[in-house]
DNA sequence: GTGAAAGCGCTAACAA
DNA sequence: TTGTTAGCGCTTTCAC
């Protein structure tokens, strides 16, 4: 397990080529103020000369940071991996953290073996900041994390009183916004495709849900309500369910893209007409499946914002070790783009 | 940018209270040998009670070793995120990495300055080795690795003579069989939706289709050959222009399991069935993209072979940097699904 | 089997 | 503006 890469010149060197103190050139290196312009010249000359790259170890060592900050993934969040969401998040994490010194590390979480392993990685110092991807209420470690003491922000929370840093969409407020555009137009008798139970982000869209039918005087039916995991085959199956249970249905709101796109095919399946006969409206933002689906009204996520909003408050937690945690909740947008 | 985790105990702070020198914790939170039951004993129950976890930065430091690898996904493997395919290869990577004490980085590099940065990070001593996933020819990424001495591992190579260690399938010899068995069911008008030709991958599974006309005595012509990306939409979009092209056609070979699924919808869009009118043949067993899908015969790559077989020959290198590179070369296999 | 000591290469504080 | 110096916390000889 052992490896060398010797030969490497360092700092020492470099000094003694350009016939300066070792400070100069740490300060050359880091872009510090106060070396004079001559020097910093034969300095980064003789950098040049030797090909030399700071030893990040001895640097982390000395300067007590690591200049890098981890995106984590648990075994729950790697299905989401194709999904344009994540695709989003990550683009935008690293869009948000291009302009700092930071490097990004993606991680991948699937047991308790890989869990002990980045907490020890991340413990030891080799990041200044995590970020979670994780929302599952049982997971130990967010609190592994902070009782660590590091700087941690989660997207999504756990619960409804979440102790962690998190930046979370307002999931409940968005499905409301889409059934509220349903019972508007004329639709009824709504069924709902939920996700899993025990996950925050699915009772807040049911919830949403629910909130919706109140004001319209529309009673709440639970037989209306299925259960799905966000996949598109779930919602597949939800969707003929749904159907068997409610022939007359007329609309269908489903707590994810992936799964409205499956209810879509569910619907055409049976001879259903989209949107004229059953209107469908998904949550996410996610593009279709196929670039032959038709476009599917949904509620947009802010992704990007979220992205970038995580990284600002880690950065900000990296600074100056806040004493309390703080939430942040994005608006959603709901996007028509049925033509019925 | 900076961070402290002040109190964190140190190997002296669990020396004295154990009642030990340093060494003896060292070789303790090392596992190493030579150290009395009964004084492990109290070491251990010295590093519980204090909560020690050993600092990475010194670790590294003194040990010249990071216990880390990286694994680089460039831009264009980016969009490859949602395949099976890309799942895959993380999650055999860091199956064939539980064992060893190695953390798995993924990190995605997607401008020249990414590039730059993770280069400085690898070269700074933040990974022992680095797996990569580009293939792009003119990717300078791999030559400035292996430049630096860093233990570098491929998949897939760049061209017929790649410099730098690779592991690769056989897809000259998968694309062959593929056509081979087309032909020998009877079809002889077969259309072939390539990938990008800039990609070695996508030439060699082309020159596998050709290998297999000869020896059948069908000519090659280049009308039947239609480029695409590897996306689902490209191959839908190729189907077409063969459709457009050469309506005899009773077969088609498609470079990627995305674009046959493409193909796959673009004939049954034209009226065709498949298999009974026009057989088709994936490559990379991806699963297709929905559950409503029917099976597609493709060939198989060995993913999991593929990705333990680079962790093995990074794990080798960064043991002994070898004189030269090697090459693995995987065989694929021919999935029959088609009911036809 | 164990302790002491010499670095690993850098940052940052302090002198000059 | 620049050089000097004292660590950062660990691994690894080398004595004992």
């Amino acid at each position: 397990m052992g490896r060398q890469r010797p030969g490497t010149p360092t700092l020492e060197e470099v000094a003694a080529l350009a016939g300066v103190g070792r400070g100069t050139v740490s300060r050359v290196v880091n872009n510090a103020a106060g070396v004079r312009d001559s020097t910093r010249r034969t300095v980064q000359r003789a950098i040049a000369e030797l090909g030399y790259v700071p030893n990040l170890a001895a640097r982390s060592l000395a300067g007590h940071r690591a200049d890098a900050v981890a995106l984590v993934m648990t075994e729950t969040d790697w299905r989401l991996f194709g999904e344009p969401f994540f695709t989003e998040i990550v683009h935008s994490v690293g869009d948000a953290l291009t302009d700092t010194p930071v490097q990004l590390l993606l991680t991948l979480v699937r047991s308790d073996t890989e869990r002990q392993r980045f907490v020890e990685y991340a413990r030891g110092g080799r990041v200044d900041g995590v970020l979670l991807m994780s929302v599952h209420a049982e997971d130990p470690l967010p609190d592994m994390l902070a009782k660590a003491g590091l700087p941690t922000v989660m997207l999504g929370r756990r619960s409804g009183d979440e102790s962690v840093t998190y930046v979370d969409a307002d999931n409940a407020g968005g499905a409301r916004d889409a059934v509220t555009h349903l019972l508007k137009g004329g639709r009824d008798t709504i069924g709902v495709i939920g996700g899993p139970p025990d996950m925050y982000v699915a009772q807040c869209r049911l919830r949403g849900y629910r909130e919706a039918l109140e004001p319209a005087g529309v009673e709440f039916r639970s037989s209306l309500v299925v259960e799905g995991d966000f996949s598109e085959e779930s919602g597949h199956r939800a969707m003929r369910d749904l159907l068997a249970r409610h022939p007359e249905l007329d609309a269908v709101f489903a707590a994810s893209d992936s799964m409205a796109a499956g209810a879509l095919n569910a619907l055409r399946a049976a001879g259903r007409r989209v949107p004229e006969d059953v209107a469908v409206i998904g949550f996410d933002d996610f593009q279709p499946a196929r670039p032959t689906d038709p476009p599917l009204t949904t509620v947009r996520q802010p992704l990007e914002a979220i992205g970038r909003t995580m990284v600002r408050l880690l950065l900000e937690e990296m600074e100056e070790s806040p004493a309390a945690w703080r939430h942040v909740i994005l608006p959603t947008e709901l996007v028509l783009r049925d033509t019925a």
